[in-house]
DNA sequence: TAATTTGCCTAAAAGCATTAGGCAAATGTA
DNA sequence: TACATTTGCCTAATGCTTTTAGGCAAATTA
């Protein structure tokens, strides 16, 4: 009988169509299987387990999203650079959202080393030239921006700002509009506020 | 042969826990009737079904969420009351990482309405009135410390953070620091930047 | 063409979700 | 107290997913 011309890398690129249309979490060995008209069985000659196949589907949207993100970069600086790189994350996550979802699978310490993650956590950094920042307040802004781009994207995915008025891409040219001021204006620690307390009862009442 | 005493609300909490323990998305039927010593389809008549469980821990956690919430902000304004929020969410969720994966649930239009959710999105604007933020800058930051509180959680939960030098700790203070310094100061909407051009190349090369 | 490798198959076991129908314990009623 | 009803947990059964073992035929190599 023919053969169906499996392979990893296809049914890896499978896998990640059926996350987009039917969510991550309901990707499923035997819903591939159906898809390429297969036994089961059969794409335990290519894949590990399930959890191989979730892993794999990761790995192809971290390269992706990297891949889009350096392309976004290039040639640009400041504010402009930290749109693009926030607009590449928004749009990924709307075009592909079961590869978004995959992007966030907890990977083991030496598949994430060996993943694109790296790369994400340098291009936050490369934006981070044109706003002069010094360690550690780099790091500190690195992970501030990787913070707001996956909690906008995620809570906008999850329906959960469409409840209310302004339209959430003017909320989210604002949002990139106050991280470019703070970014340019990145506050000194604070100093434990003490001036309450040294106002009206200087040693409590 | 005698009862178990089950009820909804006791197998609610009994998989909160068990979500705590072996995280939200292992919790099933089974594990639960195991956890009672009790056959699965005993559970039914308690349960509509699997997804049914599910919605109630999300229920449950978000009202535990919004109930240490209103807890927090009890007495307090300003960016001592911006910490105490976020803090409650952080450190529900690493007390609570199962529950607080639950909260993330999805839920369809008529739950989300009778929800905590509601409550919550109170409290985050709540924290504003010390800002003095009028609509819809007040929508758009409520947004913003939506996507940093859940977006840093949710990163730092993920290990995202454990691999550079500033602890997470440390990061987190100066990421409220920077949040307190944004809202104080609220940019208004960028113009779109022409001095670029207008430079070197008033028309382009 | 023959030998080997490789790819997809059948078969089977185990776990989870869910429904139908039954018996016994708990509760309400005379 | 005795009886009737409701309610709670049970057994049984179906269907789906995951995963392993072993087989046959197609593709590749010699």
């Amino acid at each position: 009988m023919a053969r169906a011309g499996l392979t990893t890398e296809r049914l890896t690129r499978a896998g990640a169509e059926l996350a987009d249309e039917v969510g991550f979490d309901q990707v499923t060995v035997s819903a591939l299987a159906r898809r390429f008209d297969v036994r089961v069985a059969s794409l335990y000659s290519h894949l590990r387990n399930s959890q191989d196949l979730k892993t794999r589907i990761a790995l192809l949207a971290l390269e992706e999203l990297a891949t889009r993100a350096a392309d976004a970069l290039a040639g640009r600086a400041g504010k402009d650079a930290l749109t693009a790189l926030a607009n590449v994350y928004r749009d990924y996550a709307r075009e592909h959202p079961g590869r978004y979802a995959a992007a966030q699978l907890r990977l083991d310490a030496e598949t994430a080393a060996a993943s694109a993650g790296g790369r994400h956590a340098q291009m936050t950094r490369a934006i981070l030239r044109g706003y002069h920042l010094t360690e550690p307040d780099q790091t500190h802004a690195v992970r501030l921006l990787g913070s707001v781009f996956h909690g906008y994207v995620s809570l906008e995915m999850g329906g959960g700002f469409n409840h209310s008025a302004p339209d959430t891409q003017e909320t989210w040219s604002r949002v990139l509009d106050a991280l470019d001021a703070l970014l340019r204006n990145w506050p000194a620690p604070a100093t434990p506020s003490t001036e309450t307390v040294t106002g009206a009862f200087p040693d409590g009442p």
